[in-house]
DNA sequence: CTGTATCCTCGAGGATACTG
DNA sequence: CAGTATCCTCGAGGATACAG
């Protein structure tokens, strides 16, 4: 396990995104923090079960997204080699999603949370 | 595998933390966004490691987190059962904070999310 | 030492209209 | 179909002062 004091001496960097070059690496402020916003996760388990999926089939499974965020969360999803884009020449346009290498290893992961979130559904909202 | 599909169909109750009656429950918009700001990871890392920790140690464990935010973010997890508070009837006061079984059965997906990142620190930032 | 109480900033997220 | 372009809201997070 990590030295989460050694690690967590960071002076605000989270928001730019930029690493601090004093300190090691805390994975969680510089690698989780950049998809533990609003849609992430769920465009990625979205992606998972669908393997390779269109803009609007992403959009139909998270009806209640708006497009801007949707493009705006592929686009930072795809600038972190999560997820992988490849539009079409065609008329109208076509634009393929799919999971990298890197994205797909994150899956376990989720699906563990996931897991958890499940079991211990009632403990967390009870009262 | 869940069918995220199914579960994905909230209308924007994610905010108010309401459950929506009509759909089954999804994990992540329910339960995970419970946890996903920007401090709760890491506090649940650090108290970990510490085992039960006062509040001072643990501001010092993040050194650049507000009183205000560290405060509200116990409560947030002390509210949804995954750490307990003991204050010590003392003067100066004391207020002890550790994990409860809840919180602790989060630990190893909090861990694999870190392992994870940490294996792949290279390929996310990369270009 | 462990908090409240105010006030404030800032950006994620959203609504709507438009485009190649 | 898959996006841009604007404008706007709202609340997480922060700074500072004070309290028991």
């Amino acid at each position: 396990m990590y030295s989460f004091g050694e690690y967590c001496i960071f002076d605000g960097k989270i928001k730019t995104h930029k690493l601090d070059l004093k300190y090691p690496i805390c994975p969680i402020r510089n690698i989780l923090s950049r998809f533990s916003d609003k849609w992430s996760l769920l465009i990625l388990a979205v992606l998972y079960t669908g393997k390779t999926m269109r803009y609007g089939e992403i959009k139909k499974s998270l009806p209640d997204i708006s497009q801007k965020i949707l493009t705006s969360s592929l686009k930072n999803l795809e600038k972190y080699h999560l997820i992988k884009r490849k539009a079409y020449a065609e008329i109208p346009p076509r634009v393929e999603y799919s999971l990298t290498e890197t994205g797909n290893s994150l899956i376990p992961s989720i699906q563990m949370l996931i897991t958890w979130a499940e079991n211990h559904f009632e403990e967390i909202l009870r009262k």
